[in-house]
DNA sequence: ATACTGCATGTCAGC
DNA sequence: CTGACATGCAGTATG
């Protein structure tokens, strides 16, 4: 080092007590500057310390700033405008980040020329895919570490610029370094191994990536004039151009339906919500599924696209799952990001990987794969070091971004918040693209193993040993592994037994041939889990603790708890209405009915089965508990006092739904005649009917209304697509004889929303429970969704 | 005994 | 139905 210059021309300062990065080089380095000139060009006055008497100032077309032009130095923070001139890069940005808010991409915009906003004039050429890299600062890393490292591909469709196909090809060309590195894996990180490459003041250096180094452009630009296909690119400037036009199409369309997404940005406000982001470019990386796009909120977008110059280019986020927070310290990498965003690997030991985090650290991990079924499985070994260090576990989301210009690859990590988040977020990604997100910084997706909000390493060696206990576990996807978990989950029985009319919903009944039906509009909710017991007087009633005091009290038989029972509810002995009240069972009056034999059951079963989360209701509560299904039969056999089949059984019951086996065997097949089933299939029937009906008359102004709105975006229609989907999925369930009582044929949208979501009757199907599960013999008791009386019923308590 | 490595396998999301 | 991926597991290396 000490025998290198000072790159400034007019300074060639030999010695210098730090030396700076200036400007990058065409060979892909940096110039090298002494600390005063890297000062002056990390503060922008460069030009102006240095360059003051030469000519070349233009000023800017928007702030009026001086700018040099010409120069080096200034190179990257001046743009070229549409109607002439240079603009700042300020003002540039400050335009792109407005015109992106108020994006709206019409269906039928043209792929040749961006107008964003009625400001396509004004909308700059690049001059150099490049930013200000030297301004890049630790601090501003920081930033990126706070939100995410991500500025969407999106934020440059203000800056799109497709008029210049030369240009882009230039571009292009000038970005590719040699097409043999591509095949030359340990190259990877040759260039500039020789210089330092601690902290932040790193960051712009080059990695010679056979991949990266094509998208070293801002993210403005980059999305549709530099793509870092390798192959298709260092094929030839046709290739490239058509590469070029293609990412810029799938730039132009309309991600997936995405109601974070779409209602986002249609509403032009800067949210708090999480937005999936399609990634920056990459080979394939229109392919990457939505889970792992770059999530950041748009205010972090703004704020990031203000302060940063959008340096870094988010390019995927994976929430880790156990096997990659483990101590194995692999990191298995989504197949199409490791394609898309890594460099090409041919051999599957891979090549060392060099990735920043976000303190400027830098990491080295190996890149590889594993065979995999034809295919290939993308990991990244020595990922313990780093994941320890950002303090992350399974749950948490890592992120991969890039620094532009130079292609570093950055990681980042999101905490999540809570168990809810990392469970959901990903999940809903998987659907829709986005995460309901709110963490610290960042949000989280779901998909793996959560541990229920808990940061420490235990819970995950806690998950992991768990799951060797439970082998047979493999629903991964949605297992908790805490004791909040635990206590949360329920059995199916449970559930049934828990379940409560929804508190204002009013029963509609039905009479169909001596058959009362009883409709209830809204689902069903939980209630509070009562014991069963006999009193003093012989009579039967039941147990009811207070959720304030947590004392017993004993309520008659019928009495329906809701989910938080206190003793102000005790409306039936009005002498313990009230939490001071003396309790009046002893301990050992529980004794029998509290340490039954169905909490050890549950716990063996929760150790199986999936959890249940929160207070669900309704059908979201049956969705849960179904999931558990399988251990009705061992659960009933130990069941305290009596037994629990439905809503509103009771001690003694002996109806259809309980005389018959849980799981409906022997007694009621798809074929049975009996009653019961016959009538059960004539409503249906009648129900739908008119459900047809109506869904006839639906498709028919859907028809219209598709004719009156051609211009519409793909996701409405999309969305009705999915209407239709839901009805026939509805229908063809109908037609396998599968009955859903719980729909309201004057209430189809609610109907078709819970066919999409989780209706009775796909409960049902899962855990093979037949329907009369959900049915009642009075009419009087007004609990479930759907209840009837049958003569059949009748002969068979008295049998 | 423990850690590491490479592959195999089962599950499930997406097509 | 296919492919991606989470994770299990056997074989090997190391302490």
């Amino acid at each position: 080092m000490g025998s290198k210059n000072c790159m400034n021309d007019v300074c060639r300062e030999p010695a210098s007590s730090e030396w700076r990065k200036g400007w990058t080089l065409k060979s892909g380095g940096f110039a090298t500057l002494c600390y005063r000139c890297g000062s002056a060009y990390e503060n922008s006055v460069f030009c102006e310390t240095f360059h003051l008497e030469e000519s070349g100032w233009r000023e800017c077309r928007i702030c009026g700033k001086r700018i040099h032009c010409g120069c080096i130095a200034s190179r990257y923070v001046h743009e070229y405008m549409d109607f002439g001139g240079v603009g700042c890069i300020t003002c540039l940005k400050h335009l792109e980040v407005h015109s992106e808010q108020s994006l709206q991409i019409p269906s039928n915009v043209s792929n040749d020329r961006v107008s964003i906003n009625g400001i396509k004039d004004v909308h700059p050429v690049v001059v150099d895919n490049g930013i200000d890299g030297d301004k890049f600062s630790g601090r501003r890393l920081l930033q990126l570490a706070k939100v995410t490292g991500a500025i969407d591909s999106c934020s440059g469709l203000g800056q799109l610029t497709h008029d210049d196909p030369l240009r882009k090809t230039r571009q292009s060309s000038k970005r590719i370094p040699n097409p043999t590195q591509q095949n030359s894996p340990s190259t990877f990180f040759q260039t500039d191994n020789s210089k330092p490459r601690e902290g932040i003041q790193n960051i712009y250096e080059p990695l010679a990536l056979p991949s990266l180094n094509f998208s070293l452009t801002t993210p403005s630009s980059s999305s549709a004039t530099n793509l870092p296909f390798p192959g298709g690119i260092a094929e030839g400037s046709e290739q490239c151009k058509g590469s070029l036009r293609q990412a810029l199409n799938i730039l132009l369309k309309p991600p997936k339906p995405s109601p974070t997404v779409g209602s986002e940005i249609n509403k032009g406000t800067v949210s708090q919500a999480r937005v999936a982001r399609p990634p920056a470019e990459g080979r394939g990386r229109n392919q990457l599924l939505p889970r792992y796009w770059p999530r950041i909120t748009d205010q972090e977008l703004q704020q990031l696209s203000g302060d940063l110059k959008s340096n870094i280019v988010p390019l995927f986020e994976k929430v880790l799952s156990a096997s990659d927070a483990g101590r194995i310290g692999r990191l298995v990498l989504p197949k199409a990001c490791a394609e898309a965003f890594f460099p090409l690997i041919n051999q599957s030991e891979g090549i060392p990987i060099m990735i920043q985090d976000m303190t400027g650290k830098e990491w080295t991990f190996q890149f590889r794969f594993w065979p995999n079924n034809n295919s290939r499985m993308y990991v990244l070994e020595g990922v313990t070091p780093c994941i320890q260090n950002m303090q992350v576990q399974a749950g948490d989301t890592v992120t991969f971004s890039h620094i532009e210009p130079g292609g570093q690859l950055v990681i980042g990590c999101r905490k999540a918040i809570n168990n809810g988040d990392a469970q959901d977020s990903q999940t809903l990604a998987s659907t829709s693209g986005d995460s309901p997100g709110g963490t610290s910084f960042s949000g989280t997706n779901g998909n793996l193993l959560s541990n229920g909000g808990k940061t420490s390493g235990d819970s995950l060696q806690q998950s992991i040993s768990e799951k060797k206990k439970a082998k047979n576990i493999k629903n991964k996807r949605l297992l908790m592994h805490t004791d909040d978990a635990t206590e949360l989950r329920i059995t199916w029985e449970e559930a049934q037994e828990l379940l409560r009319p929804f508190p204002t919903a009013e029963p509609t009944v039905v009479v169909v041939e001596d058959h009362e039906f009883e409709e209830f509009e809204e689902p069903p909710i939980f209630g509070k889990r009562p014991i069963y017991t006999s009193g003093p007087s012989e009579e039967q009633d039941q147990l009811a603790q207070c959720d304030s005091c947590l004392k017993w009290r004993r309520l008659p038989v019928h009495a329906l708890l809701s989910a938080k029972w206190t003793c102000s509810e005790n409306i039936w002995d009005l002498k313990r209405c009230s939490c001071p009240a003396p309790e009046e069972i002893q301990p050992e009056d529980l004794e029998p009915f509290v340490p039954s034999c169905k909490d050890s059951k549950r716990r063996k079963v929760s150790e199986n089965k999936m959890p249940k989360v929160g207070e669900p209701s309704g059908l979201d509560a049956l969705a849960t508990a179904a999931g558990l299904g399988d251990n009705i039969s061992d659960i009933a056999e130990c069941s305290v006092g009596a037994t629990t089949r439905h809503p509103r059984h009771r001690l003694g019951c002996t109806c259809i739904v309980c005389i018959q086996p849980p799981s409906g065997k022997g007694k009621h097949d798809p074929t049975c005649k009996c009653n019961v089933c016959l009538t059960v299939r004539r409503r249906f029937e009648t129900l739908m009917m008119r459900k047809k009906k109506r869904q006839s008359e639906r498709e028919a102004e859907d028809s219209q209304a598709k004719d009156r709105a051609s211009l519409k975006i793909e996701p409405a229609r999309e969305d009705i697509a999915g209407d239709k989907k839901g009805m026939e999925a509805d229908m063809e369930e109908a037609s396998k004889g599968q009955l859903d009582l719980n729909c309201d044929p004057h209430r189809e949208d609610e109907m078709l929303a819970q066919t999409a979501g989780m209706s009775l009757t796909t409960l049902m199907s899962a855990v093979a429970v037949p329907l009369d599960m959900f049915l009642e013999p009075t009419s009087a008791q007004k609990q479930e969704n759907i209840t009837f009386v049958s003569a059949d019923t009748e002969g068979r308590q008295q049998q």
